[in-house]
RNA sequence: GGGCGGGUAGCUCAGUUGGGAGAGCACUGGCUUUACAAGCCAGGGGUCACAGGUUCAAGCCCUGUUCCGCCUACCA
């Protein structure tokens, strides 16, 4: 608190705000008085809860990390000012690949492998790394100012969530919905293990179409044509395979070839799977290497031939191209069919190919035992809850996505040949070849009591536990308050690209367990590229680094840009530009506040009796503006419109308060005579519109918003804590806008005049104003203070009869006209040009109406208070139009 | 092959049910106006991709065309 203190009086002077002296001090009040903590099952109050996207352990805090959260942040700040028992869960993710790579590589740099070290000090270097640097990105959040619940913090290999992951993983597998199996996976020979379908990255390359002979058995002439993109894989090659319906290949089927090089016979099969029309129509069917073939391989009980060792290396099937890499078997392979004349062609080819989403290694079909999770009935319910609408995506275009893989959804590989990870819960005994499957470690076999068992070797999939990680959080499986109140989560934010891995998963595990969705809500961020619509890379050199812009422009500057940018689209272009923005404008609001601070001395709201004040045209105005102000924002954030919310406080504080309530409230503040009550007015609305702003712009900008609260006066503890801004619904009074508007519209003619007649703005001049309306001409009269202040006028004429000065510029403001007289300084040829140009404009619109309503189709069938509209306007602008002509006129009879 | 999103000011993008084209940045001119030059004041700038249709009225609804981006699929 002396800190606090301490820092209040360094900044309190200070022209420019600077974020670095203030935002890690906030940070550790709030943690300090534990205001992120949700309450717990005992409070009656209504909870909102988020559960975060867990960051990798291996993660740094980059731009999309800054967005989700921020905007996660956005949403629960908001919430806990309307009062709501919060919960927004923070925690992390053991990323299995990323985390096994790092710890790989860092071991590497002492020579060695992990297969060196072994299973169990290979787990004790990983965790030691996790100790280390798993919370790097998590300390990155907290100067993001997120505002997480860090007691309930999480880790998917934390005890719970390992304990909820084998009770998932047992009950599964016990109602047959997770089974193990030989089946053709995606395998990573770098990562050294099997991948789900949606880890593998799809990338069209340039690449070669190979056509190789297979000679036919006893026959010495006749052969048959195969195409091929991958020719190594014919050492698995075990049939070839033609269409049915070929007639070219009819009297084919039922004979043998022999596979080139290697002399295996080869029955050749016929199948509707392959396409008459491609290649030859023949194909070369290798069971162990390609999905396809595995399947036609089963419907034909083919021989499956596996010639790939684990790390990507051919095995002793492949006979004497054993021991070679992919790539290296493929030339030896293309070498030898063209030197024994099997290569008939070789044709330019473009393909897609799979690669590893986490190493960019080309990925191999592989045959291996697996275990997998049979989806389709998982799958039911979870598309059922978004079609009933119990989980909604934001934007809506969403659910076809999800739909769309749901419909279509396969078996999910879910065992890694991986060390870090949940260890799969499953033991084989040795003896009797029983196999245990249960949630504790068992000591011996169940059925033959050896103590012979062994562990599956491979873990789970990362995204398994993390598909639980909506209810494992909250405390499942054990009898926990959290998950009571706090599950289903009021709402989930994330991008687009894990709508798959995650959300989907999630909706399926949060049903079957917990028989409820997972969050009512699905918001899907958009992601962020550069400016030129690029992706940000570290080799493209385009990054931008969030910490960096933190350190450089402050958090809020950071978040409020964000919001700002956060439109429902699938992208966002960023740059360091728009981030200056809204440092300027972090800026703007500093030294507003320090406007209103040095105003606001001695003022204390509890000597306030509103019923006494007695609030002038202006005061109604802004305080009617800020009530329009917090409905919008208030419905843009029920709507997850951030950028409308955001820039909706930004027009406000700016173009509203700072341009036009300051400048107009300035003179009577400055005032030494100033009727004390009056003052204290004046006083009460500058900080009720102040002490509102910042409340409105706390979700956005924590910060700066709760540094300068703090020096205004306040009630409670935080600003977080403070009650969120409410609508007021009474009537507001409808000519006040119309009357400031009058106002306004007055000062901006004369600068308009002293602008485009090179007069500077403080040059005090005379004005005479014609104005026939006595009620208009009353409101000018009794607002003139104002009017000459801000417009810098001098002496001015307000008659509802008066001649204009003969050399004078003219301003028409409705049926109003202002004459700045000029003698000696107007250019009369310039002003002439000046009113020509204006009349050109004002004749544009009335054209464009006038043809409107003289349009008889118009005025019969457009609604009456369109056609009144109308009216209204072309009097108007005929009034304005005669009125600058007359002036014209005048000045070219001169 | 299938699907989705998008083409609005120089740039980045708003524009909810059809009814006077907006913002930020950039640009131009002016300003030592006592909170702020990270500022203030004033201003210029658009055939709303193209073609057709519905309508009194279309940036918005319908059809077609075109260009860009993304996701997805087992054509070897």
């Amino acid at each position: 608190m002396e800190n606090i203190q301490e820092n209040q009086i360094k900044t309190q002077l200070l022209p420019t705000y600077n974020p670095k002296i203030v935002e890690d001090h906030w940070y550790q009040f709030w943690i300090e008085h534990d205001l992120f903590k949700a309450r717990d099952q005992k409070s009656e109050t209504k909870p909102y809860s988020i559960v975060m996207p867990p960051p990798n352990i291996t993660g740094s805090l980059h731009i999309g990390h800054a967005l989700n959260n921020t905007l996660q942040d956005i949403m629960i700040r908001w919430k806990r000012m309307q009062g709501y028992d919060v919960l927004w869960v923070p925690g992390t993710d053991h990323a299995g690949i990323a985390t096994q790579n790092v710890v790989e590589r860092e071991i590497a740099k002492e020579g060695m492998t992990r297969y060196d070290l072994g299973r169990e000090k290979f787990l004790e270097r990983a965790w030691q790394w996790r100790e280390k640097y798993g919370s790097n990105i998590l300390n990155q959040l907290k100067k993001m100012g997120c505002s997480c619940d860090w007691s309930r913090l999480r880790f998917t290999l934390d005890e719970g969530l390992s304990k909820a992951v084998r009770k998932v993983f047992v009950s599964l597998y016990q109602e047959g919905l997770i089974y193990r199996s030989n089946y053709v996976i995606n395998w990573c020979p770098r990562c050294q293990t099997a991948l789900a379908d949606i880890e593998v990255e799809q990338r069209e390359e340039n690449a070669l179409l190979y056509y190789i002979i297979y000679p036919l058995k006893d026959s010495i002439k006749e052969y048959i044509v195969v195409a091929t993109t991958r020719p190594e894989t014919m050492l698995g090659d075990t049939a070839i395979a033609v269409n049915p319906n070929d007639k070219r290949y009819k009297d084919y089927i039922g004979k043998i070839a022999i596979l080139p090089l290697v002399g295996r016979e080869l029955t050749i099969v016929a199948d509707d799977y392959v396409d008459p029309n491609f290649g030859t129509g023949a194909v070369k069917i290798t069971p162990a290497h390609d999905l396809n073939d595995f399947e036609l391989g089963r419907r034909h009980h083919l021989e499956e031939i596996n010639i790939l060792n684990d790390d990507g290396t051919t095995n002793q099937n492949a006979g004497s191209y054993a021991n070679l890499s992919v790539q290296e078997c493929r030339e030896k392979v293309l070498r030898d069919l063209k030197e024994k004349g099997y290569m008939k062609k070789i044709e330019e080819y473009r393909h897609s190919l799979g690669h590893c989403y986490r190493c960019d290694t080309v990925i191999e079909p592989y045959l291996s035992q697996q275990w997998f999770v049979k989806m389709a009935n998982l799958a039911k319910p979870a598309i059922e809850a978004v079609e009933k609408g119990n989980t909604n995506f934001i934007p809506k275009r969403w659910t076809k996505v999800y739909y769309e893989w749901m419909y279509n959804i396969k078996d999910w590989c879910i065992s890694r040949q991986l060390w870090w990870g949940h260890r799969i819960p499953v033991w084989y005994c040795q003896d009797c070849g029983e196999i245990i499957v249960q949630v504790d470690d068992p000591t011996e076999c169940p059925k033959c009591h050896s103590k012979n068992i062994v562990q599956d070797k491979d873990v789970l999939d990362t995204w398994f536990s993390s598909a639980l990680w909506p209810f494992s959080t909250l405390g499942w499986p054990d009898q926990n308050s959290d998950l009571e109140k706090y599950y289903p989560t009021s709402l989930l934010i994330t991008g687009f690209d894990i709508i798959f891995f995650w959300v989907a998963r999630m909706m399926m595990m949060g049903i079957k367990f917990q028989e409820d969705i997972p969050f009512r809500a699905v918001f899907i961020n958009p992601l962020i590229k550069d400016i030129e619509g690029k992706k940000m890379s570290k080799s493209r050199g385009n990054v931008i680094d969030p910490l960096l812009m933190i350190d450089q422009y402050g958090a809020d500057a950071l978040r409020m840009t964000l919001a700002s940018l956060t439109i429902q689209a699938n992208y966002i272009r960023l740059s360091k530009e728009k981030i200056e923005t809204f440092r300027n404008f972090t800026n703007k609001i500093w030294n507003v506040s320090r406007f209103c601070l040095t105003h606001l001395e001695g003022f204390d709201p509890k000597d306030c009796k509103i019923e006494d004040f007695d609030f002038n045209l202006f005061d109604q105005w802004i305080l009617d503006q800020l009530n329009i102000t917090v409905k919008k924002v208030t419905e843009y954030l029920n709507q997850y419109k951030f950028s409308d919310a955001a820039m909706t406080i930004y027009e406000f504080t700016w173009n509203y308060f700072c341009d036009w309530y300051i400048e107009l409230v300035k003179d009577s503040l400055y005032r030494k005579d100033i009727d004390k009550l009056e003052k204290r007015k004046t006083q009460y609305v500058l900080w009720h519109i102040l002490d509102n702003i910042l409340r409105l712009l706390h979700p956005f900008m924590p910060f700066i918003s709760e540094e300068i609260w703090q020096k205004i006066p306040h009630k409670e503890l935080s600003i977080s804590i403070s009650p969120w801004p409410e609508y007021k619904k009474e009537k507001l009074k409808k000519d006040i806008e119309e009357k400031v508007s009058i106002i306004q519209g007055m000062i901006k003619t004369i600068r308009n005049i002293k602008a485009e007649m090179n007069i500077p703005l403080t040059k005090e001049i005379d004005t005479h104003i014609r104005v026939i309306k006595s009620a208009k001409k009353e409101l000018i009269q009794e607002y003139w203070p104002y009017i000459k202040k801000l417009a810098h006028v001098h002496s001015s004429i307000i008659e509802s009869s008066l001649e204009k000065p003969a050399y004078s510029a003219t301003g028409v403001l409705e049926d109003i006209e202002i004459f700045v007289p000029l003698k000696g300084v107007i250019d009369l040829e310039s002003e002439v040009q000046r009113l020509e140009n204006k009349l050109t404009k004002v004749e544009k619109e009335m054209t464009l109406i006038n043809k409107k309503l003289k349009n008889i189709d118009f005025i019969q069938k457009a609604p009456e208070d369109i056609i009144q509209k109308e009216r209204i306007k072309i009097k108007e602008l005929t009034d304005v139009w005669n009125l600058i002509d007359k002036n014209l006129k005048a000045l070219k009879s001169l």
